[in-house]
DNA sequence: CCCTTAGTTAGGGATAGATCTAATTAGAGT
DNA sequence: ACTCTAATTAGATCTATCCCTAACTAAGGG
């Protein structure tokens, strides 16, 4: 899982309100698309930079694609950003949380 | 605390660093500027978009200022993402959790 | 007062992101 | 094969973000 890509595809209102309904159960393309006032294309790349964070995934059916939420990622995500954003009271960080060694990441 | 701003805020390395490095301990702008290869009027924008988003507050003492990591945000950014991703499972989310009722958000 | 150190503002150029229309692939029916 | 619908790719444009240099404000010394 990488953060930053996590946090690219987050960054985004349509986006993350995909998330959040697809958290309530998988849902197509279609359907999804209806709920937004843009354009299909726009909405495919919507779909792309989610899928390009792994936090969501399609599976074809006939003509159809239905999405929905990777749960392994989306845990993942949480535990990434419990690190960078503390939440150190007892029983915080998982298992990948010792991690941060503070070495500065190389600007883009 | 708005998710939007906090997002937008952590989508840059650099500013994911400051935060991670803020989370040991309060520093002062010059200590933190020196640690990238970036200009300090660059540095400037970051630290103004970590305070825009209220993640980090700054504390002038004479001549140099030193910021500090903002942990009541730092808390409801995480309930919030929290909220956002699932983590459904038994004693996640806490008190603010009770607010996605699936509208979707204007997009910009 | 002038100078030095710390940080911010202003303005500009480069890159990345969002969105559209038009054209294209993918799959199923008829 | 033809066609209809679903979704993606291509290309263009527009806006936002990043980063720089140069000029500025803020606060203390000599």
């Amino acid at each position: 899982m990488k953060l930053a890509e996590v946090l690219k595809a987050l960054n985004h209102p349509i986006r993350r309100d995909i998330v959040a309904r697809l958290k309530d159960g998988p849902a197509t393309a279609g359907d999804l698309a209806e709920a937004y006032q843009v354009s299909k294309p726009t909405m495919s790349t919507h779909f792309s930079a989610l899928k390009g964070a792994d936090l969501i995934r399609g599976e074809r059916d006939g003509v159809t694609i239905t999405y929905h939420l990777n749960a392994t990622v989306a845990e993942e995500a949480m535990s990434a950003l419990m690190d960078l954003l503390g939440h150190n009271d007892a029983a915080a960080s998982k298992s990948s949380a010792a991690s941060n060694s503070r070495k500065p990441e190389p600007s883009p």
